[in-house]
RNA sequence: GGCCCCGUCGUCUAGCCUGGUCCAGGACACAUGCCUUUCACGCAUGCAACACGGGUUCGAAUCCCGUCGGGGUCACCA
């Protein structure tokens, strides 16, 4: 269901219109450089960046490396391969630089430092002495007595303050928590979310090592980079009042905020979860970006898909272009219930997409793959490739991934035939097949030209010629020459096979019916 | 447990703000039929939902309240 939003809360109102003509849209993706790309965190950057460019404004990528300094270079070179594939490019962010850099939290000290003596100067936060031993009781009692635990700040007389301090006893930053006040966050998806600041505890922006902590340090670049649009995911609704505290203690002017729902796991409305990603991997659904492109799936799909994941123009339309998401994006349509990842749709959407693309692009895209097993060499000569270009042409809308040039045309590349076993009990292990098998083999070494349409000719006047129905040759023909029950049309198969390799594996499918029991 | 968000076919969604045009529309999946040498494509048909209970109203998917369910948050994680 739809939540009411207000009337200024759409993108067209004479009011928003009036806001753009003062500044441009800046929306930004922050990841952490932790791993691989969850197709919920593509949606997150995808939906910023829609934003962004339907606005004619600017994508930023910040790295959220706050605490972890190792090896994070490929991480982050992996992130942003996939947002290079899919075609989401950044304006701002590693690799290209800025005007608001840098763009790695964990090279932005100055900024945070600046920005904390700040709010100490203005008496917005205050030095925590407690002692995780302290802390831990406290949360205890709290889970005890089944309250929510909410740290507050201990007074502390001048005395002991001054020991502290003497002592180098370490502490905390804390922000102080104003109470008896209601936020109220007008959420561009949620519609206006009111909190009671007495549910927020006094919570820490600084660590005693001087590590500066999420809640403050993506304000603090939310700001310095000019942030107009937060657009995230719903987990951190909570979290943005605290957030909201710290804009006003900065000074600054807040940003639109729009929280996205989660993106739940298959067949489900439960959350997907990272302890899970083996069990939906079992059940064949990826979760990660990269899976999507190793397996040869076109970014076009992939985008129109995740586009479609929480996000509807009407009542109609399913299939997008790059362009017309940009020109019809917009986050009043944005859904603000949870939306489950179907891999089934996305197949769909990535086969509307596959026929859309040109023979060419095709044969380059199922190269990698044919080449990877060994079945053609990495840099095709003409010959091979004009093979590879009827094979493709002959698979047809038969093959939507790129990878199905494995699974459905590899009998036309390798050199032995494999026999799929049903199709063989199917097909093959019937009365009288093995001699039409003969027959057959006389037949292809005399039809010349070798070609689809004198093939057909062919194979029709031997049906009617020997009184058999057409799928009575064709069917036991195909499994002959390609071991498969299903397929490209058996002529194109033949034709692309060859007199040699059809005779050959004629051969050798009547040897495998000789043998008594074998399947 | 407190607080906050969410709940329309199995799934993605339209409709909700502005109650009647909705015995709820489209799409994926599934089933059946047609096309067809197989499969895929295409075409046609079918299956299938307003979480539940109250209230307001002549009339509720739509407004209000409650219950139940899902999620988030309550970290010196992000």
């Amino acid at each position: 269901m739809q939540t009411h939003r207000p009337a200024s809360s759409g993108q067209a109102g004479p009011l928003c219109l009036a806001f753009r003509g003062l500044m441009t849209i800046r929306t930004r993706f922050a990841p952490s450089p932790t791993g691989y790309l969850h197709i919920g965190g593509v949606r997150t950057a995808l939906f910023n960046w829609l934003l962004a460019r339907r606005h004619g404004g600017q994508f930023v990528l910040r790295i959220d490396d706050t605490d972890r300094e190792r090896h994070v270079d490929q991480a982050v070179e992996k992130i942003l391969d996939g947002f290079r594939w899919i075609g989401i490019d950044w304006d701002e962010g590693p690799q290209i630089g800025g005007s608001s850099g840098p763009y790695y939290q964990s090279q932005r000290g100055d900024h945070y430092r600046r920005a904390v003596e700040r709010l100490i100067a203005s008496g917005h936060v205050y030095r925590d002495y407690t002692t995780e031993a302290q802390r831990s009781a406290a949360k205890k009692a709290a889970e005890r007595d089944k309250r929510a635990y909410r740290f507050r700040k201990v007074p502390l007389s001048d005395h002991e303050l001054a020991q502290y301090e003497a002592e180098g006893r370490p502490y905390a930053l804390r922000f102080q928590v104003p109470l008896g006040r209601t936020l109220v966050l007008a959420d561009q998806i949620k519609g206006d979310v009111s909190f009671a600041t007495e549910e927020i505890g006094d919570f820490v922006i600084v660590r005693p090592d001087g590590a500066p902590l999420y809640n403050f340090a993506s304000v603090v670049d939310d700001v310095d980079m000019k942030i107009t649009h937060i657009v995230r995911a719903e987990e951190h609704l909570s979290n943005t009042f605290p957030q909201l505290l710290v804009f006003e203690a900065l000074g600054a002017t807040l940003p639109v905020f729009a929280h996205i729902p989660y993106v739940a796991e298959p067949g489900s409305r439960a959350k997907m979860s990272k302890r899970k990603i083996a069990d939906y991997e079992k059940q064949g659904v990826l979760v990660y970006l990269h899976q999507y492109i190793e397996r040869g799936y076109l970014p076009e799909a992939v985008m129109n898909y995740l586009s479609r994941l929480g996000w509807s123009y009407d009542d109609s339309q399913e299939i997008f272009t790059r362009q017309e998401l940009i020109e019809k994006f917009s986050l009043d349509r944005v859904n603000s219930s949870p939306a489950s990842h179907d891999q089934d749709k996305l197949f769909w959407v990535q086969g509307e997409w596959m026929k859309t693309i040109p023979l060419d692009q095709k044969v380059a895209g199922v190269i990698p793959f044919l080449a990877q097993e060994g079945l053609i060499s990495s840099e095709p000569k003409p010959d091979e490739r004009s093979r590879i270009e009827a094979v493709v042409q002959a698979l047809g809308d038969r093959l939507k991934i790129y990878s199905d040039i494995l699974k459905l045309g590899r009998f036309f590349f390798a050199d032995a035939i494999v026999h799929d076993p049903d199709a063989v009990k199917k097909r093959l292990r019937k009365e009288g097949v093995a001699a039409m098998l003969g027959e057959l083999e006389t037949l292809l070494h005399e039809t010349d030209p070798f070609d689809v349409g004198t093939l057909e000719k062919a194979v029709h006047e031997f049906a009617e010629k020997t009184g058999r129905k057409m799928g009575d040759v064709v069917n036991p023909l195909r499994v002959a020459v390609t071991g498969q029950g299903v397929g490209p049309g058996l002529y194109d198969c033949l034709a692309i096979l060859g007199r040699e390799t059809c005779l050959a594996r004629l051969q050798q499918t009547r040897a495998l019916l000789a043998e008594p029991g074998a399947a």
